[in-house]
DNA sequence: TTTTTATTTTAGCCTTATCTAAAAAGAACA
DNA sequence: TGTTCTTTTTAGATAAGGCTAAAATAAAAA
């Protein structure tokens, strides 16, 4: 069985988030971008993850993840969302504090602790930013979602995920009323901005740019 | 901001748990056994630990902990036991197969998560071990325990800690039918080898031998 | 009070994970 | 097809935390 350290685990859960979205492969580049670790040090760990059989790597041409890589980086992501869910619907954080939290209690290791939680937290599909959570044998059902900016006027939908994670972002949509949940209808879409207004939950109209709209993501 | 480390966290908090114990010092060597890491290694994180005043080092004559010293370890004690509750209260882990996980989760830093888990789970007084669990600036109220062996013939009580809090002790006592939290009374005392046979919540009654009721404190 | 034993520290080595600076390789351009 | 630019790797350093073996110190015994 291939063992890990939480260093290892970062790198593999960056590698593996870094190639689903969209290409197969990535660049030492680009996770250095992601992770904030220099060039030099990503390759390093890159050689270690090579020899180690969670990642194919050929010098100089980026890496692909390997089918026991993708297995490992599932096994994180699902405990760093199922953590998330907890410090949400236990403990009443908001969905923006929690990713620093739940990006260290993806590290501790017990199988009986994961199946307890999951279990105890009534086996939720989806984390607080609408991603969904793996099964326990990798297997993600993830839902077909749209961003907000292409629903038709006088469509509906269900927001249940952002594309753009950060705090600010995330504490912005809590200031003007926008949450993972809302129900909303698009009321008016201005032509030359891309601009919308929705009704959120048959109670509140928001206004947004078409910017903010793009970043947020619905199910119809 | 004194800040430590994983490892100089897991020191501290052995070193205040030896020198709690009645001495007020502890050796280099009491801290290996313990800690199961070879005393050269002590030694050296003696040094260190000195070096950011959390202990009074002198070299060759053991160590005090200081009043930040106790402030840290009382820190990381405090998030352990908060930790032990949640698992056993929450996630139906028994009582002998918490202390692994919690020694990983007593570091997650956190300081809002530590103050909503107290909140969550009704601000716990008691581990599952009965051990006391130190308040946000670090005080501790204890109540006064008895070995159970020291209990005088039809004596009543009730079981709040170990001594012994080895796995195989607490797989033990489970077994028995003997747990934090029983109601007891003492039904006999055996003169020649002080084993003893007691009543556990008016329903059950149990035989021991000496040495595993002085293992079991109780509160009378 | 000297000698022996036990404890503790130091010296030197290893592994993991990071960094900076320099070298090498690949990609783009003229 | 060279030449230049960008990306990636290598080399060498540092810090943390562990180890073994040897040296130093303190405690116990003679
Ligand atoms: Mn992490
Ligand atoms: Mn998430
Ligand atoms: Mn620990
Ligand atoms: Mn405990």
């Amino acid at each position: 069985m291939i063992k890990l350290t939480y260093a290892e685990e970062n790198y593999l859960k960056a590698i593996y988030e870094l190639t689903e979205a969209g290409k197969r492969s990535t660049s030492t580049n680009d996770i250095s971008t992601w992770m904030k670790i220099k060039p030099a040090s990503v390759s390093d760990m890159l050689r270690k993850l090579g020899e180690k059989t969670v990642i194919d790597y050929r010098k100089y041409y980026g890496v692909h993840i390997t089918e026991e890589g993708k297995k490992l980086a599932l096994r994180t992501i699902r405990k760093h969302r199922l953590w998330e869910v907890f410090l949400v619907e236990k403990l009443r954080f908001s969905w923006d504090e929690v990713a620093e939290v739940a990006d260290e209690l993806e590290h501790v290791q017990s199988p009986t602790l994961i199946q307890r939680l999951d279990e105890y937290l009534g086996f939720p599909k989806f984390d607080p930013h609408g991603d969904p959570i793996p099964d326990e044998f990798g297997d993600v059902r993830s839902r077909p979602r749209v961003p907000l900016n292409e629903i038709e006027l006088d469509g509906t939908g269900q927001i249940v995920a952002v594309k753009d994670s950060s705090a600010a972002f995330l504490r912005y949509l809590d200031k003007v009323g926008a949450y993972i949940g809302a129900r909303i209808k698009v009321l008016e879409k201005v032509e030359f901005d891309g601009s919308i207004e929705i009704l959120v939950d048959n109670k509140k109209t928001i206004f947004m740019s078409k910017d903010v709209a793009g970043n947020i993501l619905v199910i119809q």
